[in-house]
DNA sequence: AAAATATGTCAACAAAGCTGACATATATGG
DNA sequence: CCATATATGTCAGCTTTGTTGACATATTTT
């Protein structure tokens, strides 16, 4: 008799027994990811409760401080996102003096986006934190650990 | 002149320089993360789209199904949602057969919540295609560096 | 000139979070 | 035993952030 069915039959339809990892899954690592990424943005969010912006709005205003002068499709692909989506958080940040756009030089239909003073200000204020979180996490890793968690992080990523 | 004031000069309130990783930020490991969760998720987001069940049925079944007699309790503090979050989707997954619950043996306040035969070939179903892309990123680590990475993960999460 | 592309915008809707208020059953402490 | 605390459920309404579909405008490409 398989072990479930012998579970089954002193409380039907409730499988007591907690789900090891097994060959074909990992769950430790899956929580752990999960874990990891709920307190990641914990921080952030406590910070824009405070303020009329979310975790959208974070998104968007980290971004274009890394890579000043992205076009809104840019923007797109790598948020995952529908523009109509961006479109809201996107038009907040300008109105409020965030973000700016221009019109691309080549091609102008693009609009350009770059972030303010202002808008630079506010990413650096929300990667604070989570850079916090993050270098205590590598406290204690050494250099090859570390090469080894750029790897792993950068091999769970889709390619293109 | 500060830098930044001079590049204000030619492009009002525009940074146009890409923001690099310095001593208070690390925005190359902020980002990472960003994107292995962002496609972490995508996997089972596909599978969960032809059904009626989302995202956060699916947190609640993973978890259950891994520590099946969690109480209700048990469940918000580790999903750090509200109550009434949590009981919309528990209440579709347990009128549709995935989740059985039970009072309490001692405590008969609390629900034990458990995983139906149904309910843990979901979990399974959903933590496979995850459980592949971590296997794939973890190909060509050895043991040493996989250390690292769960001590990173683990690291990252807050104490409690 | 026609077609394709980049972006913006309107409207409606869905998922999943939130707060506040209140109900019920059970446990616990005095 | 009663009063209070706790675990859970539920109603109502709101917010944020995602979705589709349709259509408008400016600009580039063919």
């Amino acid at each position: 008799m398989p072990p479930d069915e012998a579970e089954n039959r002193s409380d039907p339809g409730a499988l007591t027994r907690p789900q090891p990892d097994n060959d074909d899954v990992n769950f430790d690592i899956i929580e752990l990811l999960f874990f990891a990424y709920r307190d990641f943005i914990s921080d952030p969010d406590a910070i824009l409760s405070k303020s009329k912006f979310g975790r959208a709005h974070h998104r968007v205003v980290h971004f274009v401080n890394r890579r000043p002068g992205l076009t809104v499709a840019d923007l797109l692909e790598t948020l995952k996102i529908t523009k109509q989506s961006l479109a809201r958080v996107l038009k907040q940040l300008i109105d409020s003096g965030y973000i700016h756009q221009v019109a691309g030089h080549d091609d102008r239909r693009q609009r350009r986006l770059y972030p303010t003073q202002k808008g630079r200000e506010l990413a650096m204020e929300l990667a604070r934190p989570q850079s916090r979180r993050i270098a205590k996490a590598l406290r204690d890793i050494d250099p090859g650990g570390q090469a080894a968690i750029r790897q792993f992080l950068k091999g769970m990523v889709d390619p293109q």
